[in-house]
RNA sequence: CGGGGCGUAGCGCAGCCUGGUAGCGCGCCUGCCUUGGGCGCAGGAGGUCGGAGGUUCGAAUCCUCUCGCCCCGACCA
């Protein structure tokens, strides 16, 4: 490609409103431009680059069996509905009517398109295993897109769908998936983990996402250095000691209530007068499980952790309870809220399981200006059901080996998750087994989202003067610079290997603008091309160029005849492919 | 949704408090000059000041409403 002619918008400066490195550099270097919030033009340069990874995803969906689909993003309302997910997605899903007024949605992922394929053509345990698969633009109205690529409304996933006779046909799918997921993002230049994870609203028994350690992430992950224990804290656990250092200064006490006027609290109970330390208060909190009310109670200086509360109530949507709605239940405001004395009430109640056993605990009385002391749970709070409902804190002893925990921010790349007959069972896609009973297809589901690669890629991957693609996934092999575009034989010199190169299958950005070197050099570090030809008077003497790659600080004299195998060497070695030529 | 911030030329910003002339840098166009790390000089084009309403002789500036964008907390590839 000739920059000359090129659509590639690059800045001098940063653009106000973008704080990570990805986004900062994917407009600078004239990848992509906003449209609206989380809604992105892809440019040519980022069109080239989306496209490499794709195909890199193809490669291996392939390679384990995955036949490519393309399904509607435009889906009617029904099938949601028999899934149940048309009121789970609640505003995250984007909704329209067609001229008729019937419902329809665009779109988040497609169990349920799917789902109805199979059960409409899959009738035997014959026809299985299959995986399908497609690249798909979803759509997701998220409360907050930010940080440019990294979270947006409308993108681009490859999301694969396994259907299986039975649980071990799952686990080999899942087990493949996994191994296809780790070539994936190796190709594409991303070191990854993968931690055990929450289902959220894909339901399912269990979940591996695929993390890229970066601060631009999201996500905090627990991760432990000496074993290979690794979780998403929604999920992490961790080993800590509790002994029942409270039960001696009067643990077997008859419950006695205080006053505690104003004290709304933990940390303002834990002052004087009151002197209540946060570890011997218990934090109650008031949760709507799919709009039923339950209760979780953690120690006072630990944090409840949410997912875990959902796995616990078993509801498709949590979210805390609203003040008015605390005071109906339980005739307090939050602040002096406690589970003691709430079994006639027969909410459920979840306390979790470091409390186990201890006594001489403080908690809510139910009445504002009123807390109870000497709470023992075992007797004051046996009925609640006792559950891991904490947030893991780093240096928290690993649940494996013990060794502290490191916590740490990272970006999810890949998802995948064993729904089991989630689906299957509620949309009806059965076949028949060998002895001719109907049996629910078992199924999986895989995502991988193909922008945050992209963005990933840049995370992981620059410097101060731009972006530092790796070679498979690099817009272009090679920026090459023709130095003093006046000068002739410059001029034809890049032309000539202009030629030769992309005959030979290497992808050029021939920068034959006439522009002074400096600007050149400029563009070709902010774009971030793997390796710089510059075509100079003074090399040109001697028949030679300069060879430099993006990472390094010197740069080499190359024979002009030796250029075309190298190049062609150098894309081989980078993991990049020599186009079709 | 809760909290905070910002909308003025393609980009980055000043002007607003204390109403009256819309300005700077980069980029863009023309010419000359220069030519190995975002050259220099000269000339030039480009703005409904996010939108609507109000106050006023007069509003980018004051008031009300509204839309949009960014950031921090609850969701997900």
């Amino acid at each position: 490609m000739r920059m000359s002619r090129s659509f590639v918008p690059t800045l001098k400066e940063v653009p106000a409103d973008a704080t990570v490195a990805s986004h900062q550099l994917l407009v600078r270097a004239g990848f992509i431009r906003q449209l609206a919030a989380g809604i992105y033009s892809v440019l040519p340069l980022a069109q080239r680059s989306l496209l490499k990874i794709t195909d890199v995803v193809r490669e291996e969906m392939n390679a384990i069996g995955g036949q490519e689909f393309y399904l509607p993003a435009l889906n009617p309302r029904e099938v949601w509905e028999e899934s149940g997910r048309w009121s789970v997605m609640g505003e995250n899903m984007f909704r329209l009517k067609d001229r008729k007024g019937a419902d329809l949605c665009l779109a988040m992922t497609h169990e349920e398109v799917f789902t109805v394929l199979a059960r409409a053509e899959l009738r035997s345990y014959r026809q299985l295993p299959q995986t399908w698969y497609q690249i798909q633009t979803k759509f997701r109205d998220e409360p907050r897109p930010k940080s440019g690529l990294l979270r947006v409304r409308q993108f681009t996933m490859k999301d694969s769908y396994s259907f299986d006779k039975d649980n071990a046909g799952l686990d080999t799918a899942f087990e493949s998936h996994r191994q296809a997921y780790a070539k994936i993002f190796g190709r594409c230049g991303l070191k990854t983990i993968q931690v055990d994870a929450h289902s959220g609203a894909m339901g399912g028994s269990g979940s591996t996402e695929f993390m890229v350690p970066t601060d631009a992430g999201e996500d905090l992950i627990a991760s432990c250095e000496s074993c290979a224990y690794a979780a998403n804290t929604e999920k992490a656990e961790s080993k800590v000691e509790t002994p029942n250092t409270y039960a001696e200064s009067g643990g077997t006490a008859a419950l006695q209530k205080f006053a505690t006027p104003g004290v709304t609290t933990i940390e303002a109970l834990s002052k004087p007068p009151h002197g209540v330390k946060a570890d011997q208060q218990l934090k109650t909190l008031i949760y709507m499980a799919d709009e039923k009310p339950v209760i979780a109670i953690v120690r006072g200086d630990d944090q409840l952790n949410e997912a875990k509360l959902q796995t616990a109530s078993g509801a498709q949507i949590l979210r805390p309870a609203h003040a008015e709605e605390i005071l109906k239940l339980l005739g307090a405001k939050p602040g002096s809220l406690g589970g003691v004395g709430l079994g006639e009430k027969k909410f459920p109640l979840f306390i979790d399981a470091r409390l186990a056993g201890l006594s001489g605990l403080v908690t809510g009385a139910n009445e504002d200006g009123f807390h109870l002391q000497h709470v023992s749970v075992p007797r004051d709070l046996a009925y609640a059901v006792s559950r891991d409902l904490r947030m893991v804190n780093a240096g928290e002893g690993c649940p494996k080996c013990g060794k502290p925990l490191v916590v740490g921010k990272a970006l999810e790349v890949g998802h995948i998750f064993k729904l089991g007959t989630r689906y299957s069972e509620t949309m009806g896609a059965r076949v028949l087994d060998e002895a001719g009973r109907e049996q629910p297809i078992v199924m999986g589901s895989y995502g991988i989202g193909v922008e945050r690669i992209l963005a990933a890629a840049i995370e992981l991957h620059h410097d101060q003067d731009g972006c530092k693609w790796p070679m498979s996934i690099a817009p272009f092999h090679i920026a090459l610079l023709p130095l003093q575009m006046q000068d002739a034989l410059v001029r034809e010199a890049a032309e000539k290997l202009y030629l030769e190169l992309t005959k030979a299958g290497v992808e050029v950005l021939l920068d034959d603008r006439d522009e002074r070197a400096g600007v050149k050099f400029k563009d070709a570090d902010l774009i971030g091309i793997p390796v710089r030809i510059a075509v100079g008077k003074k090399g040109l003497a001697e028949g030679k160029i300069e060879w430099k790659l993006r990472g390094s600080k010197d740069f080499e004299l190359v024979t002009l005849a030796d250029v075309v195998a190298r190049a062609q060497q150098a894309v081989r070695d980078g993991g990049g492919k020599l186009a079709r030529a």
